[in-house]
DNA sequence: GAACATTATGTCAGCTACTGACATTCGGCA
DNA sequence: TGCCGAATGTCAGTAGCTGACATAATGTTC
C-alpha cells in the first residue's frame, strides 16, 4: 500500500534503471524548470497574459525546445495534476475485490489527496501546488476546457480498471464507462465548490477532502425520488 | 409543450418584434451561412485542415467579420447543437413540479431529440447535422475540450432550475449540481457509445435515444453495491 | 428624398501559439 | 580521442485571433 508518488513523468515508459544518465537527468531538471516557472507565472500574471516565450526566457531555453517537452501550453499548465491523476489511477488497481466499485473510487481519491499532503515536495508537484492549480484552472476557461479534456481520457482508463476489478466486457456491459464518467463529474464539481469556499481554502488538502465526500455522500439522494419532504 | 425550436440564435435578448429589419435578417443569413459552410467542410476535410479564411471565403466575408459573428473556430462548429441546447433547458423549465428532478431531466432530452427529429429543417440545425457535429465532435481533441466546457457551462444553468424548481439553494444544498453533472456526464458517455455504433446510426434520432435511456437505466445500478451477482 | 446617425464590413498591421527543416552542440560510449 | 545519436537552437512559415481605422450599407428624421 505504500506506492511511491512517482517522481515526475517524462514521455518514457519508466526505465527505472536508478542509475539514469546525465543526459536523462538533466531533461527531467529542465522539465521541472518548465513546470515551476510556468505555474509561477501563470499564478503571479494570469494564464493569458504569460506568453509561452517568457516561460522559455525564465528556464534559459528556446521556444522551440519548450515544445519539444509539451504539446501545448495548457499541458505545461496541467503537469502538475498529471502525478496525482497517475497515483489515482495507480491507487484504484490496487483496492482489495471486495470492495463495491464506487467504494473502490472513492477510496482512492481520498487516499490520493492524503498521500500527496504527506509526501509534499517530491517533485515540481506537491500538494500546495496541486491546490493552486485547481483555482487557477477553475478560472480559466481555456484551461478548464483542456483539463474536461484530459479527464476524460482518465475516464478511459478508469472504465478499463473498473471493467476487469470486476470481470466484465465494458463493449457490453455499460456500468463501468458510466459509473467513471458520474464520479469524474462529482469530482469536478467538488472542484468548483472548492474555488468559491474560503473556509475549505484554508483547511488545505483536508477541506478538499471533506468537500468531495460530502458531494459523493449526496450522489445517491440526488438521484432518488423526490428532495422535497 | 408546443414550445417552438429557436429559429437560430444571435447573441441578442431575442427581440422578438416578428418584422425585423433587412439589417438584422440579412445578418442571421450570414450566420446561418457559415455555420452551413463550416459544417460542409469541417465534414469534408476535418476540423483542422479547415482554415478559417477558408469558411470565410465560403461565405465571400472577410476573416474580421467571421471573428465577429463568432469568437474562435470551435464556436461555429459548435452552434448547431447549440439550438437543441436551449431547447433542452427550456423544456426542463416546464415540466411538472410532481416530477422527480431526474425524472424531469430524463424526460427533457428524449422529448428534445423527438421534437428535433419532427422539426427537421428549421435554421441550420436539424438533428442529422447534430448527430454528424457529435461524431465529428468526438473524434476531435480539440472540439471535444470546447464542447465539453460549454458542457459545463449549461450545467450552472441546469443547477439553477433544478434548485428553483425544488426550493433549494444551491449554495448550500449539493444535491442541484451534483445531479446536474452526473447527469450531464451519462449523456456524454451516451454520446460516446453512439460514435462506436453503427446500428444506432441507423436508427438516426430514436438510436441516440435508446443508448441514452440505456445508460440512464444503469446509472442507479452502478453505483449501487457490489456489480458480480 | 437629402442629410445625418448607426452599424456592419473590409483592410491592414501585429501578436501569439505552434511546426518543419536544418545546423549545432552535447552526452554516451567504444 | 573520436564517433554516433540525441537534445537544442535558429529560422522561416502557417494559422488563430485582435485592435484601429476607413468605408459602405442601413435606418431615421425632417
Amino acid at each position: 500500500m505504500a506506492l511511491p508518488l512517482t517522481p515526475s513523468r517524462t514521455g518514457q515508459p519508466a526505465s527505472d534503471c536508478r542509475v539514469l544518465g546525465l543526459r536523462e537527468r538533466k531533461k527531467q531538471r529542465t522539465r521541472d524548470s518548465l513546470v515551476a516557472a510556468a505555474h509561477g507565472l501563470f499564478l503571479r500574471q494570469g494564464y493569458a497574459r504569460t506568453t509561452v516565450d517568457e516561460i522559455a526566457a525564465n528556464v534559459d531555453v528556446s521556444q522551440r525546445t519548450f515544445f519539444r517537452y509539451f504539446a501545448n501550453k495548457e499541458e505545461v499548465a496541467l503537469a502538475v495534476l498529471a502525478d496525482a491523476e497517475d497515483y489515482f489511477v495507480e491507487c484504484l488497481r490496487r483496492r482489495p475485490a471486495e470492495e463495491t466499485p464506487l467504494q473502490a473510487m472513492r477510496a482512492s481519491i481520498t487516499q490520493t489527496w492524503q498521500v500527496m499532503s504527506r509526501d509534499e515536495g517530491s517533485g515540481p508537484g506537491g500538494v500546495q501546488a496541486a491546490l493552486e492549480l485547481i483555482d487557477l484552472i477553475e478560472s480559466t476557461p481555456m484551461l478548464l476546457a483542456a483539463h474536461l479534456r484530459r479527464t476524460i481520457e482518465q475516464e478511459g482508463v478508469v472504465t478499463a480498471i473498473l471493467a476487469e476489478r470486476e470481470g466484465l466486457d465494458p463493449a457490453t456491459d455499460v456500468r463501468p464507462r458510466v459509473l467513471a464518467a458520474a464520479f469524474g463529474a462529482v469530482i469536478r464539481v467538488s472542484h468548483l465548490s472548492w474555488t468559491a469556499d474560503t473556509a475549505a481554502h484554508a483547511a488545505g488538502p483536508d477541506g478538499m477532502i471533506a468537500i468531495i465526500e460530502r458531494h459523493l455522500d449526496q450522489l445517491g439522494p440526488a438521484l432518488a425520488g423526490p428532495w422535497r419532504s
